[in-house]
DNA sequence: GTAATTGTGGGGAGCAGTGGCAAGTTCTGT
DNA sequence: ACAGAACTTGCCACTGCTCCCCACAATTAC
Protein backbone atom coordinates (compact mmCIF):
# COMPACT_ATOMS: atom_id res chain seq x y z
CA UNK A 1 0.00 0.00 0.00
CA UNK A 2 2.19 2.88 -1.50
CA UNK A 3 1.13 5.89 0.45
CA UNK A 4 2.87 9.55 -0.34
CA UNK A 5 6.18 10.01 -0.87
CA UNK A 6 6.84 12.67 1.64
CA UNK A 7 3.71 11.75 4.14
CA UNK A 8 5.19 10.70 7.93
CA UNK A 9 4.96 7.50 8.93
CA UNK A 10 1.68 6.96 11.20
CA UNK A 11 0.96 3.27 12.77
CA UNK A 12 -2.83 2.44 13.95
CA UNK A 13 -4.17 -0.56 14.47
CA UNK A 14 -3.52 -3.91 16.92
CA UNK A 15 -2.15 -6.77 15.52
CA UNK A 16 -1.42 -10.34 16.70
CA UNK A 17 2.58 -11.93 15.88
CA UNK A 18 4.30 -14.75 16.90
CA UNK A 19 7.51 -14.53 18.06
CA UNK A 20 9.89 -17.68 16.63
CA UNK A 21 12.73 -19.83 18.51
CA UNK A 22 15.37 -16.71 17.43
CA UNK A 23 13.57 -13.64 18.92
CA UNK A 24 12.15 -12.88 15.12
CA UNK A 25 8.66 -11.01 14.24
CA UNK A 26 6.97 -10.15 11.46
CA UNK A 27 6.51 -6.37 11.33
CA UNK A 28 2.81 -5.90 9.97
CA UNK A 29 3.74 -5.21 6.10
CA UNK A 30 1.34 -2.14 6.22
CA UNK A 31 4.05 -0.32 8.73
CA UNK A 32 7.06 -1.37 6.49
CA UNK A 33 7.36 0.99 3.69
CA UNK A 34 10.58 0.34 2.26
CA UNK A 35 12.85 -3.13 2.56
CA UNK A 36 15.14 -2.69 4.97
CA UNK A 37 13.73 -0.39 7.01
CA UNK A 38 15.50 0.77 10.46
CA UNK A 39 13.92 1.17 13.82
CA UNK A 40 14.61 1.77 17.03
CA UNK A 41 13.74 -0.93 19.96
CA UNK A 42 13.55 0.55 23.23
CA UNK A 43 11.83 -0.90 26.41
CA UNK A 44 9.63 1.37 28.18
CA UNK A 45 10.65 2.44 31.58
CA UNK A 46 8.27 1.36 33.66
CA UNK A 47 5.17 -0.49 31.95
CA UNK A 48 6.94 -3.60 30.44
CA UNK A 49 6.54 -2.75 26.67
CA UNK A 50 8.49 -1.87 23.72
CA UNK A 51 8.45 1.06 22.21
CA UNK A 52 9.38 0.85 18.27
CA UNK A 53 10.05 4.37 16.41
CA UNK A 54 12.07 5.00 13.33
CA UNK A 55 15.00 7.42 13.32
CA UNK A 56 12.70 10.71 13.06
CA UNK A 57 10.45 9.70 16.37
CA UNK A 58 13.68 8.41 18.40
CA UNK A 59 15.92 11.95 17.52
CA UNK A 60 12.65 13.89 18.53
CA UNK A 61 11.92 12.02 21.81
CA UNK A 62 16.02 12.32 22.63
CA UNK A 63 14.95 16.30 21.99
CA UNK A 64 12.06 16.18 24.63
CA UNK A 65 14.38 15.00 26.85
CA UNK A 66 16.97 18.10 26.19
CA UNK A 67 13.75 19.76 26.69
CA UNK A 68 12.58 18.66 30.16
CA UNK A 69 12.57 20.60 33.13
CA UNK A 70 15.86 18.11 34.72
CA UNK A 71 18.87 19.32 35.30
CA UNK A 72 21.86 19.38 32.65
CA UNK A 73 23.20 16.74 34.97
CA UNK A 74 19.95 14.89 35.38
CA UNK A 75 19.36 15.21 31.51
CA UNK A 76 22.89 13.83 30.50
CA UNK A 77 22.58 10.53 32.72
CA UNK A 78 19.15 10.01 31.23
CA UNK A 79 20.06 10.38 28.06
CA UNK A 80 22.73 8.16 28.35
CA UNK A 81 20.21 5.73 29.67
CA UNK A 82 18.14 6.24 26.58
CA UNK A 83 20.45 5.76 24.05
CA UNK A 84 21.93 2.37 26.15
CA UNK A 85 19.02 1.16 26.24
CA UNK A 86 17.86 1.70 22.40
CA UNK A 87 18.56 -0.75 19.94
CA UNK A 88 19.14 -0.50 15.98
CA UNK A 89 17.29 -2.93 13.94
CA UNK A 90 17.20 -3.03 10.47
CA UNK A 91 13.63 -5.77 8.84
CA UNK A 92 15.02 -8.28 6.59
CA UNK A 93 13.83 -9.29 3.40
CA UNK A 94 10.79 -10.66 4.84
CA UNK A 95 10.25 -7.39 6.83
CA UNK A 96 10.78 -9.18 10.47
CA UNK A 97 13.27 -7.86 13.03
CA UNK A 98 15.26 -9.37 15.47
CA UNK A 99 14.23 -8.68 19.08
CA UNK A 100 17.89 -8.50 21.46
CA UNK A 101 17.25 -10.74 24.38
CA UNK A 102 17.10 -8.27 27.34
CA UNK A 103 14.68 -6.68 25.38
CA UNK A 104 12.40 -9.61 24.95
CA UNK A 105 13.38 -10.67 28.56
CA UNK A 106 11.97 -7.04 29.46
CA UNK A 107 8.84 -6.95 27.84
CA UNK A 108 8.24 -10.81 28.45
CA UNK A 109 8.24 -11.79 24.70
CA UNK A 110 7.46 -15.18 24.22
CA UNK A 111 5.16 -16.95 21.46
CA UNK A 112 1.96 -14.76 20.91
CA UNK A 113 2.41 -10.85 20.72
CA UNK A 114 0.59 -8.29 20.02
CA UNK A 115 1.36 -5.16 17.61
CA UNK A 116 0.13 -1.53 18.71
CA UNK A 117 0.24 1.00 16.78
CA UNK A 118 1.08 4.47 18.57
CA UNK A 119 0.74 7.12 15.99
CA UNK A 120 4.26 8.33 15.47
CA UNK A 121 5.50 5.12 17.06
CA UNK A 122 4.36 1.53 17.58
CA UNK A 123 4.61 -1.08 20.41
CA UNK A 124 5.26 -4.09 21.12
CA UNK A 125 3.64 -6.20 24.04
CA UNK A 126 3.34 -9.26 25.52
CA UNK A 127 -0.43 -11.06 24.68
CA UNK A 128 -0.86 -11.69 28.36
CA UNK A 129 0.68 -8.02 29.40
CA UNK A 130 -1.32 -6.29 26.83
CA UNK A 131 -4.84 -8.13 28.01
CA UNK A 132 -4.39 -6.61 31.47
CA UNK A 133 -3.38 -3.33 30.70
CA UNK A 134 -5.93 -2.31 27.78
CA UNK A 135 -8.94 -3.87 30.27
CA UNK A 136 -7.36 -0.87 32.51
CA UNK A 137 -6.89 1.31 29.83
CA UNK A 138 -10.35 0.67 28.70
CA UNK A 139 -12.25 2.03 31.39
CA UNK A 140 -10.38 5.27 31.12
CA UNK A 141 -10.84 5.71 27.22
CA UNK A 142 -14.56 5.29 27.76
CA UNK A 143 -14.93 7.76 30.51
CA UNK A 144 -12.87 10.39 28.07
CA UNK A 145 -15.24 9.35 25.37
CA UNK A 146 -18.61 9.95 27.00
CA UNK A 147 -16.47 13.70 28.21
CA UNK A 148 -15.90 14.75 24.46
CA UNK A 149 -19.32 12.66 23.53
CA UNK A 150 -18.18 10.22 20.94
CA UNK B 1 -22.20 11.61 -7.51
CA UNK B 2 -18.45 13.54 -7.00
CA UNK B 3 -18.53 16.31 -5.54
CA UNK B 4 -16.45 19.53 -5.38
CA UNK B 5 -12.89 18.05 -4.63
CA UNK B 6 -12.02 20.92 -2.00
CA UNK B 7 -15.70 20.27 -0.11
CA UNK B 8 -15.52 18.25 2.97
CA UNK B 9 -17.34 15.09 2.84
CA UNK B 10 -20.44 14.85 4.48
CA UNK B 11 -22.47 11.60 4.98
CA UNK B 12 -26.30 11.06 5.86
CA UNK B 13 -29.16 8.78 5.03
CA UNK B 14 -29.31 5.43 6.27
CA UNK B 15 -28.53 2.23 3.60
CA UNK B 16 -28.37 -1.40 4.30
CA UNK B 17 -25.83 -4.03 2.96
CA UNK B 18 -24.71 -7.10 3.41
CA UNK B 19 -21.45 -8.00 4.77
CA UNK B 20 -19.92 -11.61 3.12
CA UNK B 21 -18.54 -14.51 4.28
CA UNK B 22 -14.74 -12.51 3.68
CA UNK B 23 -15.92 -9.68 5.98
CA UNK B 24 -16.16 -7.44 3.56
CA UNK B 25 -18.57 -4.45 2.47
CA UNK B 26 -19.77 -2.43 0.12
CA UNK B 27 -19.42 1.23 0.68
CA UNK B 28 -22.64 3.10 -0.43
CA UNK B 29 -21.61 4.40 -3.87
CA UNK B 30 -22.69 8.38 -2.73
CA UNK B 31 -20.01 8.03 -0.25
CA UNK B 32 -17.17 7.17 -2.28
CA UNK B 33 -15.30 9.85 -4.12
CA UNK B 34 -12.25 7.64 -5.11
CA UNK B 35 -10.92 4.83 -5.85
CA UNK B 36 -8.63 3.51 -2.95
CA UNK B 37 -10.46 6.14 -0.30
CA UNK B 38 -9.00 6.01 3.03
CA UNK B 39 -11.14 5.44 6.25
CA UNK B 40 -10.16 4.69 10.12
CA UNK B 41 -12.88 2.00 11.28
CA UNK B 42 -13.22 2.11 14.95
CA UNK B 43 -15.58 -0.01 17.25
CA UNK B 44 -17.68 3.01 19.39
CA UNK B 45 -16.26 2.39 23.08
CA UNK B 46 -19.84 1.94 24.37
CA UNK B 47 -22.54 1.23 22.11
CA UNK B 48 -21.44 -1.73 19.60
CA UNK B 49 -20.99 0.07 16.41
CA UNK B 50 -18.18 0.93 14.43
CA UNK B 51 -17.42 3.80 13.77
CA UNK B 52 -15.66 5.18 10.57
CA UNK B 53 -13.95 8.11 9.71
CA UNK B 54 -11.58 9.97 6.93
CA UNK B 55 -7.70 11.05 8.12
CA UNK B 56 -8.99 14.44 9.09
CA UNK B 57 -12.29 13.63 11.35
CA UNK B 58 -9.68 10.88 12.58
CA UNK B 59 -7.34 13.34 13.58
CA UNK B 60 -9.90 15.96 14.63
CA UNK B 61 -11.08 13.46 17.18
CA UNK B 62 -7.59 12.79 18.65
CA UNK B 63 -7.54 16.55 19.07
CA UNK B 64 -11.20 16.24 20.72
CA UNK B 65 -9.27 13.61 23.30
CA UNK B 66 -6.33 16.16 23.72
CA UNK B 67 -8.50 19.11 24.85
CA UNK B 68 -10.31 17.11 26.99
CA UNK B 69 -10.37 17.75 30.87
CA UNK B 70 -8.50 14.63 31.86
CA UNK B 71 -5.04 14.37 33.88
CA UNK B 72 -2.07 13.93 31.39
CA UNK B 73 -1.72 10.66 31.59
CA UNK B 74 -5.69 9.70 31.27
CA UNK B 75 -5.60 11.64 27.95
CA UNK B 76 -2.29 9.33 26.51
CA UNK B 77 -4.18 6.09 27.51
CA UNK B 78 -7.20 7.03 25.86
CA UNK B 79 -5.47 8.09 23.00
CA UNK B 80 -3.12 4.70 23.20
CA UNK B 81 -6.74 2.76 23.47
CA UNK B 82 -8.10 5.20 20.70
CA UNK B 83 -5.47 4.89 18.64
CA UNK B 84 -4.90 0.79 18.95
CA UNK B 85 -8.80 0.40 18.45
CA UNK B 86 -8.37 2.15 14.73
CA UNK B 87 -7.07 0.38 11.74
CA UNK B 88 -7.04 1.97 8.43
CA UNK B 89 -8.71 0.58 5.66
CA UNK B 90 -8.58 1.39 2.10
CA UNK B 91 -11.64 0.49 -0.62
CA UNK B 92 -10.93 -2.11 -2.93
CA UNK B 93 -11.85 -1.51 -6.63
CA UNK B 94 -14.90 -2.17 -6.51
CA UNK B 95 -15.43 0.27 -3.15
CA UNK B 96 -15.73 -2.13 -0.78
CA UNK B 97 -13.76 -1.88 2.84
CA UNK B 98 -12.42 -4.94 4.44
CA UNK B 99 -13.26 -5.63 7.98
CA UNK B 100 -11.01 -7.00 10.75
CA UNK B 101 -12.47 -9.79 12.51
CA UNK B 102 -12.31 -7.90 15.93
CA UNK B 103 -14.07 -5.39 14.52
CA UNK B 104 -17.01 -7.95 12.99
CA UNK B 105 -17.12 -9.60 16.51
CA UNK B 106 -17.69 -6.42 19.01
CA UNK B 107 -20.19 -4.68 16.17
CA UNK B 108 -22.33 -8.37 16.16
CA UNK B 109 -21.62 -7.93 12.37
CA UNK B 110 -23.11 -10.63 10.18
CA UNK B 111 -25.32 -10.55 7.57
CA UNK B 112 -27.28 -7.42 7.09
CA UNK B 113 -26.11 -4.89 8.38
CA UNK B 114 -26.73 -0.85 8.51
CA UNK B 115 -24.96 2.23 6.93
CA UNK B 116 -26.24 5.31 8.91
CA UNK B 117 -24.49 8.98 8.02
CA UNK B 118 -23.50 10.68 10.84
CA UNK B 119 -21.90 13.93 9.06
CA UNK B 120 -18.43 14.04 9.23
CA UNK B 121 -18.46 10.43 9.78
CA UNK B 122 -20.74 7.26 9.21
CA UNK B 123 -21.44 4.33 11.26
CA UNK B 124 -21.62 0.25 10.91
CA UNK B 125 -24.73 -1.02 12.73
CA UNK B 126 -25.97 -4.92 12.54
CA UNK B 127 -29.68 -4.89 11.56
CA UNK B 128 -30.81 -5.99 14.57
CA UNK B 129 -28.92 -3.72 16.99
CA UNK B 130 -29.56 -0.64 14.82
CA UNK B 131 -33.29 -1.70 14.80
CA UNK B 132 -33.20 -1.66 18.84
CA UNK B 133 -31.52 1.68 19.19
CA UNK B 134 -33.54 3.22 16.26
CA UNK B 135 -36.50 2.28 19.09
CA UNK B 136 -34.96 4.12 21.74
CA UNK B 137 -33.50 7.36 19.61
CA UNK B 138 -36.82 7.39 18.27
CA UNK B 139 -38.39 8.91 21.01
CA UNK B 140 -35.42 11.17 21.97
CA UNK B 141 -35.85 12.32 18.49
CA UNK B 142 -39.80 12.90 18.47
CA UNK B 143 -39.30 15.09 21.96
CA UNK B 144 -36.81 17.40 20.51
CA UNK B 145 -38.63 17.64 17.00
CA UNK B 146 -41.22 19.40 19.49
CA UNK B 147 -39.11 21.17 21.72
CA UNK B 148 -37.90 23.12 18.23
CA UNK B 149 -41.44 23.10 17.10
CA UNK B 150 -40.35 20.85 13.80
C1' DG C 1 -38.00 -1.51 -22.85
C1' DT C 2 -33.27 -0.92 -22.87
C1' DA C 3 -29.01 0.55 -21.04
C1' DA C 4 -26.17 1.91 -17.29
C1' DT C 5 -25.06 1.80 -12.56
C1' DT C 6 -24.72 -0.49 -8.14
C1' DG C 7 -24.65 -4.38 -4.92
C1' DT C 8 -23.41 -9.43 -4.15
C1' DG C 9 -20.91 -13.56 -4.64
C1' DG C 10 -17.16 -16.66 -6.07
C1' DG C 11 -12.71 -18.19 -8.24
C1' DG C 12 -7.97 -17.47 -8.59
C1' DA C 13 -3.46 -15.12 -8.40
C1' DG C 14 -0.25 -13.03 -5.45
C1' DC C 15 1.53 -11.85 -1.09
C1' DA C 16 2.16 -11.82 3.95
C1' DG C 17 3.19 -14.64 8.05
C1' DT C 18 5.42 -18.59 9.89
C1' DG C 19 8.69 -22.16 10.45
C1' DG C 20 12.71 -24.36 8.98
C1' DC C 21 17.07 -25.05 6.35
C1' DA C 22 21.73 -23.76 5.25
C1' DA C 23 25.92 -21.13 5.13
C1' DG C 24 28.85 -18.02 7.75
C1' DT C 25 30.69 -16.60 12.20
C1' DT C 26 31.90 -16.82 16.94
C1' DC C 27 32.68 -19.49 21.07
C1' DT C 28 34.49 -23.44 23.73
C1' DG C 29 37.25 -27.13 25.12
C1' DT C 30 41.07 -29.81 24.56
C1' DA D 1 45.75 -24.13 17.15
C1' DC D 2 42.17 -26.89 15.74
C1' DA D 3 37.71 -29.25 15.70
C1' DG D 4 33.30 -29.22 16.91
C1' DA D 5 29.38 -26.94 18.89
C1' DA D 6 26.34 -23.06 19.19
C1' DC D 7 24.60 -19.04 17.50
C1' DT D 8 23.57 -15.61 13.79
C1' DT D 9 21.73 -14.26 9.49
C1' DG D 10 19.77 -14.68 5.15
C1' DC D 11 16.98 -17.36 2.17
C1' DC D 12 13.36 -20.76 0.84
C1' DA D 13 8.93 -23.21 1.10
C1' DC D 14 4.32 -23.85 2.77
C1' DT D 15 -0.11 -22.04 4.13
C1' DG D 16 -3.75 -19.06 4.53
C1' DC D 17 -5.45 -14.65 3.64
C1' DT D 18 -6.28 -10.51 0.88
C1' DC D 19 -7.22 -8.36 -3.16
C1' DC D 20 -8.42 -8.34 -8.04
C1' DC D 21 -11.30 -9.72 -11.55
C1' DC D 22 -15.32 -11.59 -13.59
C1' DA D 23 -20.20 -12.81 -13.58
C1' DC D 24 -24.73 -12.21 -12.24
C1' DA D 25 -28.67 -9.77 -9.96
C1' DA D 26 -31.15 -5.81 -8.81
C1' DT D 27 -32.17 -1.28 -9.21
C1' DT D 28 -32.26 3.12 -11.55
C1' DA D 29 -32.03 6.17 -15.46
C1' DC D 30 -33.23 7.31 -20.05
Amino acid sequence: MPQEPTAPPFYSGTYERAIDAKNRVAVPSAWVREEGSEFFVIPHPQEGYLMVMPQEEFHSTEQRIQNSNATAQEKRQAIRQFFSAAHKVNTDKQGRILIPDSHTASAALVGEIVFIGAGRRFELWSKERHASATAVNDEIYKRVAVDIGL
